[in-house]
DNA sequence: CGGCGTGTTGATTATGGTCAAGTTCTGTGG
DNA sequence: CCACAGAACTTGACCATAATCAACACGCCG
């Protein structure tokens, strides 16, 4: 099952890579949840213009770099990232993981510069829109204006409510958390919630989570005999997801 | 010198409080690092009139109900404020404190209704801007609309920043954090960034930092031996602020 | 096949949580 | 103004969870 899985993957992100042929919106695989989701249809015919389909990245590439000014918001298309910053004394902290249809950037409003590096955890390919294009597409069209600010309120929910939940919960509910909230997101787009591949390492949820690597490794070993989940290297099948869910608070 | 300064800050709580004189933001105390400070001077006027400023709230009232609709923002006059939510068990988890000058509610803005309790930490006073006006505003002020974006971007990171840190400093590092973090949010109300009143209990400060209260206790006692700090009660002096910021992480 | 990334597992330790007294502060009523 | 009650805070003793240190297993690529 693992492999079967993988080719169905596998041709997922084969699908979505043919870019060429995609050069707009309306021929996206993610038209249905991305950005244009929500805007009326003329909005999202002249946002479609303003959208420039970069180049794929490697893995470990850096998206954004630390420190740069806000040029662009992002929209992955295929492959994944993590942003993180470092601290004094040069230790990573991730900040958050980036999959398809989700927007990378938004925290760059604040100061006008990112204040995190954004890399690749797999061969990253984007639609960026260039912020001066932006701000000005915003000017004119009340329903991006809208969608920006409600994109912005989300991921602020969102932030706000996992530095609660870092705050009160142990490491079992953390992951827990972690692996419904992946699972949601990837259900989102339309794949499977109860199996999928981790992009990032142990380390890297471990920094994510406030957790050290062999902790990790640990819970995840704990749900696997406890029967929650199977477990093989990234590769993670739920189950019994409602155990999984009941770990996390709220 | 405790009293002194206690009555200092009486003084600053009284002058705010006599807002029958205070009906537009021009008069108001916090107009250098308030919403309006960073509008254009005709559209600060215009915003000025879609303001309402509304009555006092007493210790221990909420602001803003947990899943209601958001319909309006807020901006604090005097007082300060607490957001938390409630875990399944019923314990709160406290988001994050407002002091005088900061914005609430803008978390709202995703679902367009507010997922946590705001309430006063002492009588608060704020004003007020209707969703519906603030909506229809950003419609024709592009310096209104570009500054609710930079908050909300600013936020965004704040909370980035917070879960980022939560996730990889011990207690000693939390709290220097949240001290650093108060000091300089008080200085730039141009009030001291040594010395100051706590509004939030022990428990408050627990409960936004992932701590319990004994270890906040135990902490700022450890901070009070080591002569980095003065503690009586909710009176907190940095003695040595060089000391706290160096246990920040970044 | 060997070497290096990455991940797993075990033994020990330390940090902060828990439980339990006490002490100080605050507000209220005499 | 003082006495009192309840809340908020402090401190100590003990314990549990996750960090640390260390060894080992697995998978991948040259």
């Amino acid at each position: 099952m693992d492999t079967q899985w993988r080719t169905r993957v596998q041709r997922d992100g084969a699908r979505a890579s043919t870019t060429d042929t995609e050069l707009s919106c309306r021929g996206c695989a993610l038209n249905r949840i991305c950005l244009p989701a929500h805007l009326p249809p003329h909005e999202a015919r002249i946002l479609d213009g303003a959208v420039e389909r970069s180049r794929e990245l490697t893995t470990g590439a850096s998206l954004i770099h630390t420190g740069m000014p806000m040029q662009a918001l992002y929209v992955v298309r295929n492959g994944s990232a993590k942003s993180y910053c470092l601290t004094a004394d040069g230790d990573e902290r991730v900040r958050g993981f980036y999959l398809p249809g989700e927007i990378v950037g938004l925290e760059g409003f604040g100061a006008g510069r990112h204040m995190c590096e954004v890399v690749a955890l797999e061969p990253l390919r984007c639609c960026r829109i260039p912020i001066a294009r932006l701000e000005h597409l915003m000017e004119t069209l009340p329903g991006l204006r809208r969608e920006i600010v409600r994109l912005l309120g989300q991921s602020l929910e969102d932030a706000q409510r996992l530095s609660a939940d870092l705050g009160t919960t142990d490491a079992r509910g953390r992951i827990a958390r972690f692996l419904v909230n992946l699972s949601s997101r990837l259900e989102r787009r339309g794949l499977s919630a109860t199996q999928f591949s981790l992009s990032m390492s142990r380390t890297d949820i471990a920094r994510h989570l406030g957790l050290r690597l062999e902790t990790v490794s640990r819970v995840l070993s704990a749900f696997r005999r406890e029967g929650s989940i199977e477990v093989k290297a990234r590769y993670i099948k739920l189950l019994r997801p409602e155990a999984i869910a009941s770990l996390v608070a709220q």
